[in-house]
DNA sequence: AATGATAATAGTAACGGTTATCAATAACGA
DNA sequence: TCGTTATTGATAACCGTTACTATTATCATT
């Protein structure tokens, strides 16, 4: 199971999990794959990326860094950190409501490049 | 229902939006609240805020702001933008397979004030 | 080896939130 | 008034995930 997301070049989704280990062990269950899934995330040896318009994606990257998505095809790519201000917490904090603030989600989106090609044409 | 929405202080979802309307209309439809939501969205009324791990939720505060989210009690609160590199868009796109780099989302997390007394006694 | 206690699993139902469908109703224009 | 078009309420379908449960596997003790 780790092995089949750790061997991923992408980020799969739990049914791409799923079929893949379901030819090792063919009556697998989905429910098994997310309980496995759950549970490498859990250990940190694998990440989930919850989405709200599609399904959780498990990423093997587990190192620091963020997701861009094409917004023409939905395809996903990891870029690298990068350096945010260093009061930036500290400044949310002092604007809002909120005893702590240690927690950021960044994302960015635009278009592929083979997007960019087909529209081109 | 555009009112609705925009006397909500908070971030109202459907659900409290079709109970809202249902006093004065009291028959309205699930339906009709989530098309009349899409049609505010799509006009820039209003911003739907997608979510991972609960229901949309529908923004009156259609100036840029971001949003952060209490880990213990999930109450969402604006936080005023930050500045964020001005680079950073065009460092994202070299570091990238994209053409185009123009959306970014941005959100954090922490503990609001309120679940910060509750804990400390 | 046989037994019983405990854990893991497959299969499937239920869930929450949203969207699609469609017949009924309303609005509109000639 | 009539025919056309748009909107609506009611409800089914959808999707991804989780809960449930009966069955099966695992393991320690005799
Ligand atoms: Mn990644
Ligand atoms: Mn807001
Ligand atoms: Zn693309
Ligand atoms: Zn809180």
């Amino acid at each position: 199971m780790l092995a089949a997301v750790k061997m991923a070049k992408h980020h799969p989704d739990a049914k791409w999990v799923y079929e893949k280990v379901s030819r090792e062990i063919p009556n697998i269950s989905l429910g098994t794959v997310y309980r496995a899934l759950a549970a490498l995330s859990a250990e940190g040896l694998i990440r989930e990326y919850r989405r709200a318009d599609g399904p959780s994606l498990y990423d093997p990257n587990t190192e620091d860094h963020f997701h861009i998505r094409c917004r023409s095809c939905g395809r996903i790519e990891d870029v690298p950190p990068v350096q945010l201000p260093d009061d930036m917490l500290e400044s949310i904090r002092r604007a809002s409501e909120f005893a702590r603030v240690d927690q950021v989600r960044l994302e960015f989106g635009g278009i592929c490049s083979a997007c960019a090609e087909k529209t081109r044409e």
